[in-house]
DNA sequence: AGTCGATCCAACCAAGCAGTTGGCTAGAGG
DNA sequence: CCTCTAGCCAACTGCTTGGTTGGATCGACT
């Protein structure tokens, strides 16, 4: 694979993750990518078959950055969710990605369900730990819930808007709700921890 | 206007709202809601206008919907979120409306922002109520990251699956993540209540 | 220099699309 | 019985779309 198919591969990519985020796998024009990408369409069906297949190849693209930019850090699972509301916060169409995926397959199994259960196993792991619990069903729904908790403002941004005010994208009321997002975890976390103390 | 025409208007509607859930605005196709309908497709135009506000009308009908059915139960705010979170598990279309509508409109204002801000002025004030409080920013944030909490399993049916176990639609599994909700609700809101006891 | 394979692109194609038009039908008012 | 109007539809239109194709370009190897 000679240098420039590698370029012109990843400008195809970043052309189409902002496409695919921002319009979705239907509202994406594949002539859109291609000009964003200053890149021939044709290219696009040479390297990675159609447009659904384009799509896949960016959102693992994406997942993958997800998975390396979020991680746990030492000891505070509030600070954890905290950093996936910043990252969602600071990259939306990451979750966008997520949620056009999610729309599109319904409760139809994803392309390489897999290869994402046992990325999630994982965190999910690491959130015990942390805990120091085992990793249960319980716990399972308390890490669901909390990464809910943290995605939501930027999955309803109208919703947003209209409850907590259209100040919402001032520096002082985001670290205002990101503090309130660390106390919430901290207050759910508890009962999980000490079950009835 | 005759008794026909509620009729067909209504045909159309409820088509209409099948389609533009499973599909969203992008992917709905006039031909498909005028097929489902059994009417011809030149009666949305004469009654809607076009597609997007076609769209419009079955959000704001199914909104009212909404806000009939979820009602603020007595003295139990925690029964309120649960309520939520049965009712989008009942009829998921609804929450893939507004998620359709949110990822379409993103941070530009909807359609109709003033009516809607009024209707969740009243739920967050009736919240606000029930435990007690002012309505304060956060006690609307409170209220907004509840919501999301309830809504978050059936807006990521793919990651839900494979974090929660696949057996996510057994009505056990379900009730008792339903429990588990409460449980929740009950904690988080408890930090609003009695600020440090 | 000449061949070969890979990268790339302009132009093309057929299908699908939102939206329109002209006319048919039936019931109300005269 | 005739006319007028509102509801309805089959057929059409023109544009956009995802996907394809034939050939041009170029570096590598002989």
């Amino acid at each position: 694979m000679p240098p420039d198919t590698a370029r012109t591969r990843a400008k195809l990519l970043d052309a189409a993750r902002a496409e695919f985020a921002e319009h979705g796998i239907a509202g994406a024009r594949v002539d859109r990518i291609a000009l964003r990408a200053g890149v021939n369409k044709e290219r696009i069906y040479a390297y990675f078959g159609n447009k659904e297949q384009l799509f896949q190849h960016v959102l693992s693209e994406s997942l993958q950055e997800l998975t390396a930019v979020v991680t746990m850090p030492s000891d505070d699972p509030a600070e954890y969710v905290a950093q996936i509301y910043d990252f969602y916060i600071a990259r939306p169409e990451l979750l966008r990605l997520l949620l056009w995926e999610a729309l599109y397959y319904g409760n139809e199994p994803i392309p390489d369900e897999e290869r994402r259960a046992t990325s999630y196993a994982v965190k999910l792991q690491e959130f015990a730990e942390h805990l120091g619990v085992q990793p249960t069903p319980d716990v399972a729904q308390l890490l669901f819930s909390l990464i809910g908790v943290a995605a939501w403002q930027s999955t309803m941004p109208q919703m947003a808007r209209i409850i907590l005010g259209s100040e919402t994208e001032s520096e002082q009321a985001q670290a205002r709700r990101r503090e309130h997002l660390v106390e919430f975890t901290r207050q759910s976390i508890a009962s999980v921890k000490q079950p009835q103390a």
